[in-house]
DNA sequence: TTTTGAAATTTGTAGGATGATTGGTACATT
DNA sequence: AATGTACCAATCATCCTACAAATTTCAAAA
């Protein structure tokens, strides 16, 4: 079989030695990497190679330079800034499509393959949930909301699943937030997802997707109804 | 409300109306984008800019360089890019789950919101697979049979769910090419997915979903068997 | 202690020079 | 007619130097 030969070019190959520095954790997101200067001269390349390599990194979310200050790392998987920056510029509905296709199949897999420590994890969230429904901390219960639907998707074990879920999730949270800050009422989901968590503990597929389907129905309305207000 | 001074700097300017020049049609794909003088002066920017600005799409997956030959668009969007290069380092059975829980949810939109053109579509890519079966043509099948998902996914309606199916269908797609390059027994599917276009006709969701669900359970098994003869 | 301001550090932009690769043309060879 | 060779022009790849702009650092001044 015939195979396109691959001559990599200089800026491609630090390009992808600098991807591999931060996937493995070598460079931690936060922390400022090496000056021009150095990196020149580590990876034996000119200026201009150099930074033709960390701007397209720049480009793709994982690195943020700062005139005089320097180049911090952003993010540690490009699929996600790609994902953010493509749903910016899509419906919101649309959002809530896709991300009850993935959080249906994700509940699937995860009333198959949950272990114990997913299960702690899932009834602890409620738990937290609840005592911020209590203490009327509003802004609380919308963060473990979120951690717990993230959770679900953990559960899943299937890392492709993770990686694509997780800027959506993202996305949805700051629409909350912008809501709340509105004033806008927000219907708690009272219930707490105790029957999802029922149906996973109990490795019911179905139960779960139809759960799943369920709530996002509520969610979709509630941002249909809000879209037609304006 | 103070928001953050958004000083662009010129390489993200220029590489933000490359962008649009591709998404928008002006440069289509396959196109020589004019050569790095005649950009340098149309943007008023230094070589080094401009390059930068490139360099960033072509890492990004929508420009290709070729040194001596010219700059040529390769794709116009570069989420499908992203996740390719992020589907390629992950599990083949992962990327199959992922691929059903997008083609469940848009086989169920497609069932409420097929036009009749979605129809025609369907029945043609049909019609045309059975006459390739006939000739026993199954390079072609495989690419029609593609074209047949895709275009659920298109009767969806969710451009959201196009753009992340699509670079998975490709991945896929060459994967079933290296199956069939390596003489491996491949099972063509012999009912043709009527059972699903009647199912998206007569606008039955739930039939929809499970007849998704019950072929990539079949091609999940052949997958299976495949890594394990291994 | 806080403020100010100069110096050092770091990235942003510009321009020029040379090398490598590709595509095309003309011409000779088979 | 098909193939091989030599050459030329266009284009990107890489390197270099220089200066500008933003930020940080740190010592001096209030």
């Amino acid at each position: 079989m015939i195979q396109k030969t691959n001559r990599m070019n200089l800026v491609e190959q630090v390009a992808s030695q600098i991807e591999q520095l931060i996937g493995s954790g070598h460079w931690q997101i936060g922390d400022r990497i090496p000056p021009e200067m150095e990196l020149m001269e580590k990876f034996d390349v000119s200026r201009n190679t150099l930074r033709e390599a960390i701007r397209a990194l720049v480009h793709a979310g994982l690195l943020e330079t700062r005139q005089g200050s320097g180049t911090i790392v952003r993010s540690t998987n490009a699929l996600g800034a790609a994902i953010k920056r493509h749903v910016k510029k899509s419906a919101l509905l649309e959002t809530i499509d896709v991300r009850l296709a993935l959080e249906k199949q994700a509940a699937q897999l995860a009333a198959e393959h949950r272990s114990e420590t997913d299960l702690a994890k899932l009834e602890e969230y409620i738990q937290l949930s609840r005592q911020a429904v209590e203490n009327k901390d509003y802004e609380q219960f919308i963060k473990l909301d979120i951690h717990f639907h993230q959770a679900i998707v953990s559960a899943s074990n299937n890392q492709l699943l993770i990686d694509l879920y997780e800027p959506l999730a993202e996305i949805i949270y700051s629409f909350v937030q912008d809501l709340m800050a509105m004033n806008k009422p927000f219907k708690y989901e009272e219930e707490l997802h105790i029957e999802l968590f029922t149906a996973i503990r109990n490795q019911d597929k179905h139960a779960a997707a139809t759960y799943v389907e369920d709530y996002m129905e509520v969610l979709r309305k509630e941002v249909v109804e809000m879209i037609e207000e304006e």
